[in-house]
DNA sequence: GCTTGACTTAAAGCTAACTTTAAGTATTAC
DNA sequence: GTAATACTTAAAGTTAGCTTTAAGTCAAGC
């Protein structure tokens, strides 16, 4: 059983913000004794699932609603399945979009190691848009589909 | 050159957006014929620069910053450059992230597959925490670290 | 010449996710 | 017993990034 401020130093996450998920209803059922949260493994792990879900981009409500669906028992498993299918589709999608956002940022890169090089961006531009490096152009027109 | 309305379709970004990023400086210089802006190619490929720094998670100042940066020539190279690079490290850290994010949804995915099948979470609960299946204990210790 | 549709502005409004504040209670260390 | 520390609350404040509103200008088609 852990305090507050030891499920704050544990994550690394304000006491502040924790009450707030509390207020928000992401720990149902939460035991206290004399008014202070007693966060209990059940609640370490809905904090590890939280963390999970937000970085998939699911909104407080959305995480509250699945929340309540973890107290309903075996009713709701298909519910749930279908919550984690569906994120895990959404950040496979989000890891395609950084994949190309890399790209560019790579590309970036090389465009100012060569500028920094010839002084000015004369050969680069002289190059666009389509006789730049092999490489380089993979990542230019990965960038710009 | 382009209107705001067409840039707002080529982009799918709402002509509002653009003109808030334009007040927020991102189009430094940005031609006008009687009050109307003329989207030109330069402002095309801000516009990319923009989306892609974005993504990566800088923001709208910076992004102004680095927009000023890029009036100024080659006296400006090194911090395009160095801003590019610190970009891509932000991103493949998140990459990896996500990837952690992705085992834990996948660990989940299964988990409610086989309390599915079960009609229980019994046998899962007795498997924890290092006796799941191998594939799945990679993905719940990787969620777990 | 007048209607239509796309553009313009400044300013106010919105939302999510916290964060801070102010006032108070409870527990632990000495 | 008292001082320090950690907890409690409700409510107000903050921030980023838009989005909407209201009022107006401008060019093209009929």
């Amino acid at each position: 059983m852990y305090t507050i401020g030891q499920v704050s130093e544990m994550f690394s996450i304000p006491a502040s913000t924790l009450r707030y998920y509390d207020k928000e209803g992401l720990f149902p059922g939460i035991e206290r004794k004399s008014g202070i949260r007693k966060f209990s493994n059940r609640e370490i792990e809905a904090l590890r699932v939280i963390e999970c879900l937000k970085n998939s981009g699911l909104e407080i409500r959305e995480i509250k609603q699945f929340m309540e669906w973890s107290t309903e028992g075996s009713a709701t498993y298909q519910q749930r399945k279908e919550l984690f299918e569906t994120r895990l589709k959404k950040v496979a999608e989000e890891m395609d979009n950084l994949q190309k956002t890399m790209d560019m940022l790579k590309y970036k890169c090389w465009y100012y190691e060569t500028a920094i090089q010839d002084g000015n961006e004369e050969r680069i531009l002289s190059m666009l848009p389509d006789k730049l490096p092999p490489e380089i152009q993979k990542l230019y027109d990965s960038a710009h589909d």
